[in-house]
DNA sequence: GAGAAATGCGAGAACGTTCTCGCAAATCTT
DNA sequence: AAGATTTGCGAGAACGTTCTCGCATTTCTC
């Protein structure tokens, strides 16, 4: 109750009989300064259970030793989890604190949150921005000048540093691995913020990565041949209850898809859950493929074959690149990690064994 | 690159041609002060992109408008995202930062992130503590007298708020729920930080909840007056190695156990693991109980029971408490919240369908 | 042993804000 | 119309740190 005023360095300084600027000195080691006195100053402030205040300290110098994190956040937090123990634990290793704000895919919000990170000093940021378009707050003037990282999505016209995984390629290996499985009717779940509800129409994605995995998976259809009425594509608002009845209206037509890409674990679930209640076995009667790996995708039976993307690199990337900008002076680059798909047993080879059940939906 | 210099409050007050103090009363709001110099200096300050400096305010308010949250971090993060982004959002609807640092169990990383988090000024802690017993770090004193709540745990002998869950109750239900499902083979397996490896022997259990799932357990097998040779425990490291040889020892008796009952997820995903390469069919062969509840629990087939804990509210109720205790002053209380068993399909039925395979093992 | 160099330390300013105090001008009172 | 009150604003201090500058004192140099 009674907030014991904190011990300063004036009180440490008086206790040592010495000046602030010693004590200063002793416990920043610059400048010259006897030994002795270090020591003698040392103890004194051991005693008194000195701990330097950081914001006085940041007031200061100018640098708060802070980073700001701006994340989305889907329901699942796939990405939100990993990426941010990454990049709490790097920074650490830097002396650096982190501030984190959460957007849920709002651009409003994230113009707030941006400007709540400047006001409380940040010394850069790091971005998971939520359009790929509109992005004037982040604009240099914008940030006063502070470095900023942006990851997992790329940003049209803006020089920051960024970091994404090669989703594209990954998305392209994982049709092509589908069909050497003998997939020939492919459902693709594409979560596009920002739309309500679900849709076949294709509408604007304003996030690249997701853009990427939709082309991706587009540029293995392509180069099967397959025929417009052997794919399917779902655009679904990223929610539970859209998920749901996206993944439904797929499973409800004549030639149901075999496999489903789903573009990130939100849509993944809702197709597990979907497939739970129809009776339809993962990996015999209905195939997924999904983006991000994590614990519970590998325990499942069958595990779930998922396009794996590098996070805690990027996340620690995003740290080492902000942090070099912040101390020194590093050039903008644009980092692109691989992506991997990772088999499990969640596709079947529908090659092997002409099951009795090749359509999914029949069972439904 | 040329980091532009931030405009203050004093360049406000020379463009509109006020003094400083004036500037502070029309952008803060007290004091008196003409509306007509209120709109000119908004205009002004709104021209230049003037932002208040948060660090000075906080230098001369002694107040960061921060918390510091000190949370563990399994490897599967099950309370982590959750309570995380529960505590974020809340912090922010009361203005409030939050500074998270991560101890992995660890005591002294744990030391450590309280030293930094008050360094950095936070008005308040919310904690979830490594040891029930060892915690001087967190002392009225060494905290310099600021407001701290507890989450998740007890701590023995300390003021603080704590906010906890019922998990003994949730347990005991837990395993009679088992039991009525003619469950006669039990297998508890309790991830215990700080030990090596795995042991059938009770080890010293640092942390209240754990604990209290152990008591919880141990009160449903007295309760259905189970004999010795019913039930094996297993106490076990929380990594995946340890918990994966932890899961086959248990398996791997003459008569092994129908159900196990997980003390987190960690646990869970290492069962679900083993049971999947020995071609256990969960809920069938094998079944499973659970705490934390996840959305992947709820997908998968099937579904898996678990004690699920009300995380969110957990999170909103200690911001709730730690800002009235930083803002006035609130007496310390204890909550406990209560935990809730949701039923999915992961325990058998072992009544109904007397199963030719009664005993888990003999598929292996 | 006298000048030169090095060493150790204190005084004081600066970072950007908030807020108390006091003073001048404007408005009110009777 | 003269005193009393209110209104609006500026001066300046304070928060705790870092660091430059300069001044003694000590140690070195030939």
């Amino acid at each position: 109750m009674a907030r014991t005023k904190n011990v300063t360095i004036n009180d440490v300084a008086s206790a040592a009989g010495v000046s602030r600027a010693t004590v200063s000195r002793a416990l920043s080691g610059y400048g010259r300064i006897n030994a002795e006195t270090v020591a003698h100053i040392r103890n004194v402030a051991g005693e008194l259970g000195y701990a330097p205040n950081a914001i006085a300290a940041a007031m200061r110098a100018g640098k708060t030793k802070t980073i700001g994190l701006v994340v989305i956040s889907d329901f699942t937090n796939a990405f939100f989890d990993r990426a941010t123990k990454a990049i709490i634990d790097q920074a650490k290793s830097f002396g650096y604190q982190v501030l984190i704000s959460h957007t849920d895919e709002n651009i409003t919000v994230e113009r707030q949150a941006v400007k709540t990170l400047l006001g409380n000093q940040v010394d850069g940021l790091i971005v998971v921005p939520s359009s790929a378009v509109v992005h004037d707050h982040l604009a240099p003037k914008q940030v006063g000048g502070k470095p900023v990282v942006v990851i997992d999505r790329r940003l049209e016209g803006v020089r920051y540093t960024t970091i994404t995984t090669g989703d594209l390629v990954a998305a392209e290996e994982a049709t092509g691995y589908a069909i050497e499985n003998g997939h020939r009717q492919l459902g693709f779940l594409i979560a596009v913020p920002g739309i309500k509800g679900f849709t076949n129409e294709r509408p604007l994605i304003p996030i690249s990565s997701v853009q990427e995995r939709a082309d991706g998976f587009a540029s293995g259809v392509a180069d099967a041949k397959l025929k417009a009425n052997q794919v399917s594509w779902v655009y679904c608002e990223d929610t539970e209850a859209a998920a749901h009845s996206a993944v439904e209206s797929l499973l409800d037509v004549k030639v149901p898809p075999t496999i489903i890409f789903t573009s990130n674990n939100d849509m993944l679930l809702a197709v597990l859950k979907v497939a739970g209640t129809r009776g339809l076995q993962i990996g015999r009667d209905l195939s997924v493929i999904s983006f991000d790996d994590s614990p519970w995708a590998a325990a499942m039976v069958p595990g779930i074959t998922v396009i794996g993307r590098p996070v805690e690199e990027l996340g620690r990337l995003a740290v080492d690149e902000l942090v070099e900008a912040i101390e020194g002076t590093n050039k903008p680059k644009k980092i692109v990690l691989d992506a991997e798909l990772i088999k499990r047993g969640s596709v079947a080879n529908l090659n092997k064994k002409p099951s009795s059940r090749t359509s999914a939906g029949k069972r439904a």
